[in-house]
DNA sequence: AATTATTTTTAGGTAAATCTAAAAATAATT
DNA sequence: AATTATTTTTAGATTTACCTAAAAATAATT
């Protein structure tokens, strides 16, 4: 059976919102895919018909083993393609998203084992995010948030919670990337801003809500 | 301004076609595109009014500048990605055509270049045809049909005249490729017919369909 | 030149994916 | 428990890219 890309963007949309247990809702889909509810309704009518998840009206929609199945493999071929563009290719981490869109679609099992071969397997994708292999199992990551970081915990910056052109750019800006050492200095509880020294540099203080867009793994 | 994959398939098919002055007829390109005439002349109306091409009612149709400059550039993806694909990635040159007729729909401009440039600015893909730069200029190949080539003259395999799998299985089995030398040992009028013979090899008889598909140069 | 065959266009309809507006179900407040 | 607010679904349209069947235009034969 194959799927629309369509198709394919709302299975991967469902995957990534449902974290562990709960169910996803109709109007959390529609705002992650930038379309309304009622098409959201139509969409996942057709979706239950073909067996890729279970829904019952009001009830909110869970994937099935096939959905989940489905939503690994576009995954995989999301982030290998990611990390072809910034390894192979020289991409900035901050440009790679919105072409990995397209590419995420393209059909050829043959192309992304070849890729995967190609680029040596990597586990992670530039973001920091695992990248699931050819049986859909990928690394766990015990990355923590650096909200979470105690003070004067040296770490490495591992991961970031969002793929947006803002956030990326801000972190160009700040010369923050993957791998990046750093640890923090001081939390100040009044705006929940903390100061943080990278590896030979001097501190400067960023805020909460960057604080809680980066993972980190001590070290 | 941007199209659909069904538009650029259908600029692409009429770029193809219109070889030379004539103007392409509208049962072509249902031929070309496996659909039907009807649907093509809907699409015609609607590629008029985005300026891409000329078209009067029964008189056939043309491409503008512009709808050149977009045939190329997607011609120029599909090759790329073909050369990609055999020369980083190890496919056979006989199983590249489906997938790129994906990727050659990928929207980066940047990807493109950056492509082109890990590639070392190839000038042709995997079956001999040439790949337009950057500002859609490409060599021009001074290839004859192997059907002219006068008997005993050494030629080298330069191109195929189609990229249908049943050609290219037929060649990988007769290990006949680009680049291969070959000179025509005799011509029987029969059945036009060639006998050819193969650098380090026995000679051997091709139909006539076979050597109408492929193209050589002088050595 | 008239007839016949072929090509091309129009007319009308379908399926996928979307939308707005209204109705129905569920959740939150008083 | 009743009212109000929010979420979700249904109803009905729209757009794109198709299709079949019939009509119109062009080309080929007699
Ligand atoms: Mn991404
Ligand atoms: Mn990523
Ligand atoms: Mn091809
Ligand atoms: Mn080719």
């Amino acid at each position: 059976m194959s799927f629309s890309i369509t198709e394919e963007n709302y299975i991967k949309a469902i995957f990534h919102l449902q974290q562990g247990e709960g169910t996803v809702s109709t109007n959390e889909l529609a705002a992650e895919l930038h379309t309304k509810a009622a098409s959201v309704t139509d969409m996942l009518k057709k979706l239950k018909t073909k067996k890729l998840l279970s829904y019952e009206k009001y009830k909110g929609v869970r994937l099935s083993g096939e959905g989940k199945k489905l939503a690994l493999a576009i995954v995989r071929k999301h982030r290998l393609w990611e990390y072809f563009l910034v390894d192979t290719l020289q991409f900035g981490w901050d440009e790679v998203h919105e072409v990995a869109e397209e590419l995420e679609h393209i059909s050829s099992k043959k192309l992304v084992e070849k890729l995967d071969a190609f680029l040596g397997y990597p586990k992670f994708d530039p973001h920091g995010d695992p990248i699931p292999d050819s049986h859909g199992k990928m690394a766990v990551q015990q990355h923590i948030n650096l909200i979470d970081l105690p003070v004067n915990k040296p770490a490495e910056v591992s991961g970031v919670g969002s793929q947006s052109t803002e956030l990326l750019e801000l972190l160009k800006h700040k010369h923050i990337g993957i791998g990046t050492r750093l640890e923090i200095k001081r939390k100040f509880s009044f705006d929940n801003s903390i100061e943080i020294k990278l590896k030979n540099q001097n501190a400067f203080t960023i805020s909460q809500q960057l604080a809680q867009a980066l993972f980190v793994k001590l070290m």
